[in-house]
This record gives structure tokens, sequence and C-alpha cells, in this order.
DNA sequence: GGACTATGCGCGTCGGCGTGCCCAAGGAAA
DNA sequence: TTTCCTTGGGCACGCCGACGCGCATAGTCC
């Protein structure tokens, strides 16, 4: 991976801050001129860094006020198990992340739901529905603390 | 919040599929001329549904490729407690999800690390280091099944 | 029927972006 | 040490496209 210099790595922040921010603001702010810094640019496309450019929402402006952390165990931890179960959370859109745990057969996940009753839905709909599932535990998020795409310490120089 | 209609929200699925989409492309895949999409989407930025653009980063790219859960216990809940651990935790630029649990007097967070041995600094530089924490404890992810950045949910008409 | 909101069209201006070429620095080989 | 080659940066040009404005219009609510 580590072909990328300090100048890529503060590229990358000024995109995280702005990703809009045309070449040319970008140049200056990185002490590059322009079509060096568009060739930076578009390297760091190709080699999979930069995986693309999204709009950044606020959930709470679209009515998304609940967040859950919901741990869920198989009952079995075979590969079929997992890989039926992992297909089936794929398709829930409501699912914002999701990590198989090492230590234990225990997926973590993050669902943002509307309000509670929306989670019940959820649960109803999908969670419960889900394949090999065991047991299942759901604990409200009464404050969100922090809210990052990347840990900052990536692109520090 | 809820004057947004279906036009805005297709508006929105554009934008984060691709943030960087000139707004005749954006235009024509929501069925609208150009000038009535840009009012939109000027309209959406100030209401605050649009908090920005940022570039979307593949983190394993970066060498991050350790990401682990972790739950933290305060001594006290009391407010001052509270407010002293937020804080400090906003600090932690290794943070990339922190939420107050309801239930108990916990933390959830999401940190990303190097591998091992870089959460184990974070762990010593920062973690252990946090106002009034009673206990700590890590969970490592073994896989990534799903990353979103918001449920696709909120942007169905 | 009047006012308001939102759309569509056409225009002009402005600025970005990409290309091609040249230059400087660093490393390797003779 | 000298020379060649490669890598990355800067400059200048020209084309193309985006953006924002103003105005006319349709649909809606009161």
């Amino acid at each position: 991976m580590d072909g990328l210099d300090r100048i890529d790595l503060r590229i990358l922040a000024e995109l995280v801050t702005d990703a809009r921010a045309s070449q040319i603001e970008l140049a200056e702010k990185v002490g590059l001129s322009p079509t060096a810094c568009a060739r930076r640019i578009r390297h760091l496309e190709e080699i999979g860094v930069i995986r693309g450019y999204r709009v950044d929402l606020e959930p709470s402006a679209l009515g998304l006020v609940t967040t859950v952390v919901v741990t869920i165990t198989l009952e079995k931890q075979s590969e079929d198990y997992l890989a039926a179960f992992e297909a089936a959370i794929a398709r829930c859109p409501d699912v914002v992340s999701c990590h198989l745990m090492s230590g234990s057969d225990d997926y973590h996940l993050q669902v943002i739901a509307r309000d509670i009753a929306d989670f019940e839905r959820i649960h109803k709909q999908h969670l419960s529905r889900m394949p090999g599932v065991a047991r299942i535990h759901s604990s409200f998020a009464m404050r969100e603390v922090v809210r990052r795409t990347i840990p900052e310490t990536a692109l520090r120089g």
C-alpha cells in the first residue's frame, strides 16, 4: 500500500473535508500545481485508495434518530451458516455496519431506524428472519458522541 | 424535516452513489431540468440535510485492517463524568464512532487501527487514560460484512 | 380568481479540465 | 565522476462544459 507520501495524505485529508474542491483550490492547499495534483488524484483512484465521492447526509435531518447496536449469535459457526447469514444481512437495507467478531461466533451490527417502532419493524421483518440465528441482543443508543468515516490518524503526514 | 418528496430522495440517492456527477447528469437521472435540480440541491444544503461532500476512502488500502469494537464502562454516570469522558473521547483520532448506550452507563466505540500492535498503542495512549473509566472490553473484528454511510431505506421513495 | 411555488428554457459568461511539452532531481551503470 | 534514464513537477494552451440568471408557464392552495 505505502507508496503514499505526505502530499498524497494531505490531498486525501482535503478531499475528506470537501470532495468538491476544484483541482486548483486543492493544488494551492497542498502546495502543488493543478496538473501534478490531478495526476496524483487519478493515481489514488486507480490504485483503489479512493473508492468514490459521496454526499454526507445528516441522518437526523432525514428522521433517522435511533441507532441500535445489535449482537447476533448463530446456532452453528460452520462455513455455510456464516455464508448464509452474511448473504442475508447484506440484503438488509437498514444495517449500516456488520462485523464478524473473533473470539466468539457473534456478529456486531449497527442499525439506524426512525424510531423505536421502526426498529421493531426491522427486527420483525429482517433480523428475526435471518437464517441460523440463535440469539439477538439489541442496545439502543441515547446519544452519538463521535462520527467519522475514517480515523484521523490515517491521514497524518 | 419532511418537506422531502420522492425527487429529493432520488437526488440524494444519486449523490450518495456519486457526489461528483454534474447537475446535468443528475437532472437527467431524476427527470428534472438542471436548474430545478440545482435549486433543490441548494435547498437541501441550506436546511442541513446535506452536510457536505467527502471522498470515500478504502481503509485497507491505507493499511487500516483492524477494526475493534470497544465497550467502556464509567465509574459513575453523573453529568460531569459523562461530559469529561465524551470530551476526551472526541479528541481520540482513532475512534470512528462512539455512542452512549441506554440501559447502562456504557459507551460503545468502533476503533480502526493498522494492526493489533497499533491497537495496543491506542489502548495505552488513549483509551486507558480516559477519565472516569472503570472497565474496558475490546473485541476484534475478523471480517467486515457490511459498510454503509446511511441506511438504504432512508432514500426510498 | 389571485398568489405562491416549482418547473422548464435559453442565454451568456466563466472557469475547469486535459493535453503536450519541457525541465529538474535522483538513481544506476559504465 | 560522468552520463543516461526514469520519475515527477510545472507551464501554457485550447476546448468544452457547467453554472447561474431571468423570464414565461403550469399546477395548487386558499
